[in-house]
DNA sequence: AAACTGACGTGAT
DNA sequence: CATCACGCCAGTT
């Protein structure tokens, strides 16, 4: 059998304005020196499989959305998500690094910086 | 309305 | 480890 049915989601009509507010929430969740993947983020957000809607989301931040970190969210690859070339790629590298996060070959390890829903949050860091 | 575009994820090659 | 192909989702063209 090759099915992979990663089990999509039903679910109707959301709402973005909602659904970012939520995404934006977990995200601040995420304490300095963690990182977390859009699909986790999306899943611990209420919104599994959402993926993609946390990297739109990440997308169109802007200030006035008050501090996000956003640099703690990349892929499932522990890499950066943003283009190679971007500015925004080596400002999130440099981030990170500045919160004692670790880059092994351009990787973040997982197993060294990952993020679990269940830590505490500290809300501000 | 159809096609295209991504700061995605996963499994196959 | 690099690529590719798909699946998925919401916003743009």
């Amino acid at each position: 059998m090759k099915s992979k049915a990663p089990k999509p989601k039903p679910l109707s009509r959301f709402n973005y304005t909602v659904a970012r507010q939520q995404i934006l929430d977990t995200i601040r969740r995420i304490p300095k020196g963690k990182v977390a993947s859009y699909g986790q983020v999306a899943f611990a957000a209420g919104w599994p499989g959402r993926a993609r809607l946390v990297a739109r989301v990440l997308g169109d931040v802007e200030a006035s959305d008050g501090v996000i970190p956003w640099q703690r969210v990349i892929n499932a690859q522990g890499k950066i998500a943003i283009p190679k070339d971007s500015p925004g790629h080596r400002t999130q590298i440099r981030l990170l690094k500045a919160e004692g996060v670790v880059f092994l070959n351009g990787k973040v390890s997982f197993e060294r910086h990952g993020w679990q829903p269940g830590d505490p949050s500290p809300l501000l860091d």
